[in-house]
DNA sequence: TATCTGTTATACTATAAATATAACAAGTAA
DNA sequence: TTACTTGTTATATTTATAGTATAACAGATA
């Protein structure tokens, strides 16, 4: 897997992981129906505990990112993927609002904070490793 | 004062205080100069703890948006308000990133979220009780 | 002399994060 | 059947953060 920990981050490990399994399927590293390591296997490759990782799956599966099934263990969201609904947007802009009022404060422009919004959409959509050789 | 707390948030008390002052001097209804109650004034106000004021303002003061003095207790940044600096930059970068990921992965599209960020600006700069008479 | 200021120290409770073991039930494959 | 892996649940412990509760100190003010 491509997960990177930063164990003395002051981000929690399972907000780290959640973060970067989001981040894997908008980039399209995780394609749909992909299965993804069982939480043991994936536990002792990043070297942390089991339930550590049972708690980002379970808080993906919450939010519809991936299914969980007996047979075939940990998926990607083989179907639609959780939409951009009304409490989605009003949660990104009660996320986005502290940031906001302190780039105002310091003096970022809308412009700079768009053109860092535009880099991200780039980055994410088109990561380093999209046709790379799978090894 | 302007500030209203959520207790059952699960958004730590002290930060609620910091993002609601940092976005009263963004809007200007914190002016440069201007005195803020006191920690045991404000906590008594809030019916929370002097301590609890206390973190919100020295988090305020080491970021430079505050200034604490003997005399005049605590004022509003006077002088200039901290920069929009690299570090700064790069850190609103890493913090708007897993909501940039999260909004790609639902489908938001780069317009509807730089549309969140324009009316963030605009309701931050020109908060509805701007002129209003003082009670 | 009081009083108010920020500041520091100590102690306590509650909660979240992470780990450590253990066990169970469902499915798979020998 | 047996053995193994899967997700899942339960319990306990450690650590750190958040918040509160008191108390006291030093500088400034009236």
């Amino acid at each position: 897997m491509f997960i990177e920990l930063n164990l003395q981050s002051d981000i929690p490990i399972y907000k780290q992981l959640t973060d970067q399994l989001v981040e894997g399927i908008a980039s399209g590293i995780l394609k749909a129906g992909q299965p993804l390591p069982s939480v043991r296997t994936l536990a002792a490759d990043l070297g942390i505990n089991l339930h550590t990782v049972n708690k980002a799956y379970q808080l993906l599966k919450q939010d519809g990112f991936l299914e969980i099934h007996r047979k075939q263990g940990v998926i990607v969201q083989p179907g639609n993927l959780p939409p951009s609904d009304q409490a989605f947007l009003d949660k990104l802009e009660r996320d986005l609002r502290p940031l906001a009022a302190e780039a105002i404060a310091r003096g970022t422009s809308q412009q700079e904070l768009e053109q860092i919004i535009a880099s991200l959409y780039e980055r994410i959509q088109n990561p380093p490793s999209q046709g790379g050789a799978s090894s």
